[in-house]
DNA sequence: TCGCGACCATACCATGGAGTATGGAAGCGG
DNA sequence: CCGCTTCCATACTCCATGGTATGGTCGCGA
């Protein structure tokens, strides 16, 4: 079922890869154990041996998801040197992404009815909606222009990644710029 | 179970309107056939009477939401004489009030896993949208500005009704309002 | 090499929820 | 008053899925 290499013994990471997996392909209404179990080429036993139950493996899977999203956010950016502005277009290149998301609409989709999910979600909105904030910041802008700037950004990100289909021609990539470009194009207050 | 005017007998419409409201408080997971048999004060023979099977019940649920949506946001606007910038106002305090806001982030997680829903989300994404955009054009934006500004707005509305909490504390209304007042304030371009 | 512990397979049970078959009650036209 | 239609109750079946109990196998250290 999978390459000669998993012959080995699994781990519990192993298992919250596939259920990462499996989140952002079908949501969590596809993370099931048998299938899971499949998908690894093993049977429940493997699961109830590293997992208390379900719900361990769901907080396991909940951590692993703020932890990716913390290292594909903001952990991009380019290097020290770079302008805030050009980091600013790498986060949301990689926030626009296909993958980044179906994550974020997905975990958001959990998020509706697991309280777990709902923390995660809410920990790393909040780092990540700082992090523009201090992007603005940077530019030049006051703290609360920068803070409300800052959530049109986050809450247009979070539109893009939840409306599943295109409304207009143009990418994403191009609108979420535009809008970046609107946001932080303009004079610092005074 | 309900008042004393249910003694009469239900009608598919009756159904349809739990199961709405399920929708909207637990989302799409709580529409159970045996939970709303229960709330209506019947049993399932009921539920199959009126409808072939589940699938049928979700097709005319989905139907209803679309309508709904449309009622409560398009029909939306004050009378014949008001002003394009008084009626969007009023469309975007609709969209940002509580009800409609679970409404959507309920139905985007349940298109996120039903094709009838999907389609039925997409209708009324891209009616809201289009009407956006023609509230703006009146305002005296070019039609291609204007359809990038309606964008900007439509996914940050999304945005606001995806994100369950709150990231600031000025409420959802005022920055609605502040970013409909920057998206529409500035002169129409040449 | 022996045996113990880590790791997994197999076979089972319990539960929730969809779907069906059939009988009963209530009301209405004749 | 009769009987037919409409509407619902009751009592089932079936299936997916979580969870448990137990036995088997492999590898490593003493």
């Amino acid at each position: 079922m999978l390459s000669p290499m998993t012959l080995s013994r699994l781990s519990a990471g192993d298992w919250l890869e596939v259920g990462f997996a499996v989140l952002a392909e079908e949501g969590i209404r596809g993370v099931k154990i048998d299938r899971m179990a499949e998908r690894l080429g093993v049977t429940k036993g493997s699961f109830y041996w590293h997992f208390k139950d379900l719900n361990d493996f769901l907080d396991g899977l909940a951590a692993k998801w703020a932890g990716e999203m913390v290292n594909r956010y903001l952990a991009t950016g380019g290097g020290p040197g770079e302008h805030p502005a050009a980091r600013m277009r790498n986060r949301l290149r990689v926030y626009l992404s296909r993958q980044v998301r179906a994550l974020d609409r997905e975990m958001r989709n959990w998020a509706s009815s697991d309280e777990r999910a709902r923390r995660a979600l809410q920990r790393t909105d909040r780092l990540i909606f700082e992090q523009m904030t201090r992007d603005i910041e940077e530019l030049g802008f006051p703290p609360a222009e920068a803070q409300w700037r800052a959530s049109v950004l986050f809450y247009a990100s979070v539109g893009y990644a939840a409306v599943g289909h295109p409304l207009t021609e143009p990418t994403l990539r191009d609108e979420g710029f535009k809008l970046l470009e609107l946001l932080t194009s303009r004079q610092p207050g005074p």
